[in-house]
DNA sequence: GCAACACTTCTACCGAATGTAGAAAAGCTG
DNA sequence: CAGCTTTTCTACATTCGGTAGAAGTGTTGC
């Protein structure tokens, strides 16, 4: 279980693009909307209950980071998303079919 | 957007597993729990509504069907997913790192 | 054509998740 | 300690999903 909401979604990209540990107040002002600092606060609270968030609480404004890379956690959901299906290499075969051919030739790289 | 509900995703399971149009009654019986027809109708609704069922209103008790195959969905939702990467291809070489030996050769067979 | 039954739609309620933020509490600094 | 910054608590609104009764509509046997 890992699902977002669109503002959980916002504050998750911020932390992955910006890679370090930011304040619940320089999270909310490098927010596109203009929210109460609580707001976010809330917001990182929740995403640290799902373990997506890390916080530092020695510091006094405590800071937050993301637990995973945006590539680690897509590839969990990913693996999530697989996790469902009755029968995976059907399932892969299918995928690996819809990616391009360029996506395609790099996968054929990767398995050697 | 195709997020399930645990009621929901049984109801899709079983109209994967049949294969055929089924009617809500029949849907009702084959479900585990002892549910209330009226409150399948609501699941068969809102699944209409997402997309995920089809239903014939030309005959009386009305048969409802998948509009996918459940490996067709899940792949939708592999996509779906893999759709929220920026570096794809980085994404897709880990997403490979992470299964099995033996689906990694069915992959190599595939991909040819 | 109508009564009785089958089926569907409408409406509603509950709990959980999410967006939102004020009030209150806690920590820091001069 | 006073005043500011930051965090926690609490709360309310909305939406989604599970659940189903009441009311409406279609069908069928007579």
């Amino acid at each position: 279980m890992a699902s977002l909401g669109e503002l959980e979604r916002s504050v998750m990209t911020l932390l992955w693009e910006s890679g370090q540990q930011l304040s619940a107040n320089e999270v909310c002002e490098q927010l596109d909307e203009d929210l109460a600092v609580t707001t976010v606060l809330t917001v990182l609270a929740r995403l640290e209950k799902k373990g997506m968030v890390e916080r530092e609480r020695s510091t006094r404004p405590h800071r937050y980071a993301a637990t995973a890379t945006r590539e680690e956690h897509t590839v969990e959901m990913l693996n999530e998303v697989l996790g469902t299906a009755l029968d995976r290499e059907a399932v892969l075969a299918r995928f690996i079919g819809s990616v391009s051919e360029n996506e395609a030739a790099a996968l054929r790289r990767i398995l050697g």
